[in-house]
DNA sequence: GTCAGTGCAAACTTTTTGCAACTAC
DNA sequence: GTAGTTGCAAAAAGTTTGCACTGAC
């Protein structure tokens, strides 16, 4: 599904037609999850997920969510993100909304980035022959917080060396 | 370290620049690591990483890598990727390089995206109060191979409800 | 009725942890 | 000498797999 198909449908709509077309069943579980993957705000684990969904009183094995979370990402429903060492964190696709992150490589704090400018420089790339769903932006440094934290230190170990 | 200062030093004086700021010690697991690091050309796996020192005749602890490449991350000498699902993927920061790939939603193949004005459009976006080490950009969408499949599939699907 | 999809549990892979031994400072 | 590091092995965490059962088509 390209870009800019986006918006028009509703998400199930768009489940129902990715089916569809891969000749694939339209089971409850697919829909739940999906409902459930819409009703999260933001990044979420496959466990709490699980949660989520049994909140809703549905039950659905581990492995259904991770045979379901790989279709809705092949579905371009779902993204897959990359930041936490172990766990895969996922995130819906909500349509315009800029995906540009910012990542504290020491305190792996995460914050959106939210910069028109940015989100133009971005958008601008239009490849000939390559079907985008969406970019993703992520942007690595030292959060003030932690620069702050470092300098302190190695001002100490400087006074130490000093003595 | 902030984006600046990068191609000015060689990466054993700046991992020992990292090492004494922090109160580490400067040990040869490190620097061996460090050197393995930048003779992978590619993205490497802690595996990988493990054999190529092997092939250096070093020897190195499971944990002492996972460790190390933690620590290479944090003193912006080592970048930790998304891709994979299981494993985590590594690559070494190599200064001007533009990080901007492109990854197919169903092949899962990875290409380097090499433009210039998209690397423009990315760079000038620059925070007053995070100090930045390195910028990646994730095109995800459907390269023109999976693309011509998937057209295929649903035409022989069209074909066979007709009949 | 058939076969894709699901649940369950076991297996597997990757990463983390605890502790004793080592070594940089 | 004394921590910070390392190696080893065991444990934990996350994901995948095999198989029997279920339900969408």
């Amino acid at each position: 599904m390209s870009e800019k198909a986006f918006s028009q449908k509703s998400v199930e709509q768009r489940l129902r037609d990715f089916l569809l077309a891969n000749g694939l069943r339209q089971t409850k579980e697919r829909f739940a999850i999906l409902k459930a993957v819409y009703d999260m705000d933001s990044t979420f684990t496959i466990e709490e997920l699980q949660r989520a969904l049994a909140e809703m009183r549905f039950r659905v094995s581990t492995a259904t969510l991770y045979n379901t979370t790989q279709l809705l990402v092949q579905a371009n429903l779902l993204i897959r993100h990359p930041f936490s060492s172990q766990t895969t964190l996922f995130e819906r696709i909500a349509d315009e909304k800029p995906r540009n992150y910012q990542i504290c490589n020491n305190c792996h704090r995460i914050t959106r980035i939210k910069s028109k400018e940015l989100m133009d420089g971005i958008n601008s790339y239009r490849p000939r022959r390559f079907d985008i769903s969406h970019r993703v932006l992520y942007v690595y440094g030292i959060c003030p917080k932690c620069e702050a934290a470092m300098r302190k230190k190695l001002k100490q170990l400087q006074n130490n060396i000093q003595q």
